[in-house]
DNA sequence: CGACGATTTGAAATCAGTCAAGAGCAGTGG
DNA sequence: CCACTGCTCTTGACTGATTTCAAATCGTCG
């Protein structure tokens, strides 16, 4: 193998939905990058820079948000390993919104001309980049039903459902048993709540046996019915049958 | 002009974003299509399918929105004449929402696997087209804002201040003067709130002079003064400097 | 031990939802 | 030309989910 394999958390997640060539593969371990440890609540990007590097993950959780003028603040995405996540910012020139670490964060940073090229250059690849925004925007579209019709029980339900899902697929926990990233307050900003009602939210599912909780870990007793409350429907992640009965 | 100019609202579209060669025009102007005509409340796409084609409006207008368990629904986008409305669900595979028209719709069906294979052959076409599912992207993380952390009033307003712009950006209305192509139970469903609700929210700003309708046309008599209540900042649109100041 | 952030809890306030009914308006058919 | 039908819009009174405000407790880390 003549190229380093870090980069190779983003082969794997582009091949959660595109089959890569090995000159694909190698294309894509061979871009050119900086890594960087960032700290825990860093900014990677602020709405309205102008970024010229894209930022993919390697280990450590961040997230999207943005801010209204009168400071609230909504989550609009979380983020880990072999995610780039500032895609969407950087190929439109100018910020539209926040990229911040939720905890500590190693990343390669890819210059965004490189990663232009090499879409132009290999379509696959082009193509594989261009469906992960588009389950980016998938999952956009879930969050936005959830926050606009959802009550606060079934909302907060289906994150956790999500995160259990998406935690599973990277190798980051179990579909039953993970460790939440957040604090109460940041999934109150992710579920357009606020941290009073999450946390009067987790206590009522786990009164009524959908969870079990200590501290920030999370146990699912029974998937189905949670699933069942949340509404949760997996098809929105796009996964695939790369997920045993999901839902 | 070798080609047919009927595909010309795509290209129209497609270079808001990227400056297209010629050639890159006529390709996409060559692209094989059925033209359709569909009458209001019609599903283009439902939850769950399995998408051949994409569908170009030509005329009319489309929602893209999703549903509840409980029968909740939530529009995530409207669609207008030059949007290519479910490249997202066909480029996907299997559709993730709903596409219905809203009014009489006038479209061209492309199929799919011309779309991605005009993405491969022509990168700049690929660039702009994946461009505009950014731009999608944007518009869907400012909704979550939007229905996630504002309230009822500032959520209308901004709503009204979007409209205003798209319209005006295809033509098809004047930034403080247009025609709302929605009833207000639809509103609602974008707004996610209650049609009763949007009813006082309109009444209220009209109330205070921000807003004068009668029926469904909509005037704006200070742009400045809504866009300020509305907490609006076009920048999340990404049309740079195709508009005077637009806040 | 002390300090700081995160979580938990209670009571009161409020924004938005629900239910219900009437008014306006456009299209249809007699 | 008019009554009828079916939407959409409007309004009022009441309800309720979520927020707000405030204070106590917990946990962890230096």
């Amino acid at each position: 193998m003549p190229f380093s394999t870090i980069l190779m958390p983003m082969v794997t997640k582009l091949q959660l939905w595109t089959r890569l060539e090995d000159e694909d593969r190698d294309a894509v371990l061979a871009l050119p990058h900086k890594l960087r440890s960032l700290r825990a609540h860093e900014y990677i990007v602020r709405d309205g820079d102008e970024p010229r590097h894209s930022c993919l993950i390697l280990g450590g959780f961040a997230i999207r948000h943005k801010l209204t003028g009168s400071g609230g603040r909504q989550i609009m995405s979380i983020h880990m390993k072999g995610d780039v996540v500032d895609l969407q910012n950087s190929l439109l020139r100018s910020a539209d919104h926040n990229v911040q670490t939720l905890t500590n964060v190693e990343a390669a940073f890819i210059p965004i001309d490189v990663i232009e090229k090499l879409a132009a250059d290999r379509p696959t690849v082009g193509k594989a980049m261009w469906n992960e925004t588009l389950v980016d925007g998938a999952i956009f579209r879930e969050w936005t039903l959830n926050v606009g019709r959802r009550d606060a029980r079934t909302r907060t339900a289906h994150l956790l459902c999500e995160f259990a899902l998406r935690l599973e697929v990277v190798g980051l926990g179990e579909r039953c048993h993970y460790e939440l990233p957040m604090t109460q307050e940041q999934l109150a900003d992710a579920l357009g709540l606020t941290s009073v009602h999450v946390n009067r939210t987790l206590k009522s599912l786990a009164a009524d046996g959908l969870i079990e909780r200590t501290n920030r870990s999370v146990r699912i007793p029974d998937w189905k019915k949670l699933a069942e409350i949340a509404d949760f429907d997996s098809r929105y992640l796009h996964l695939d049958q790369r997920l045993p009965a999901a839902t």
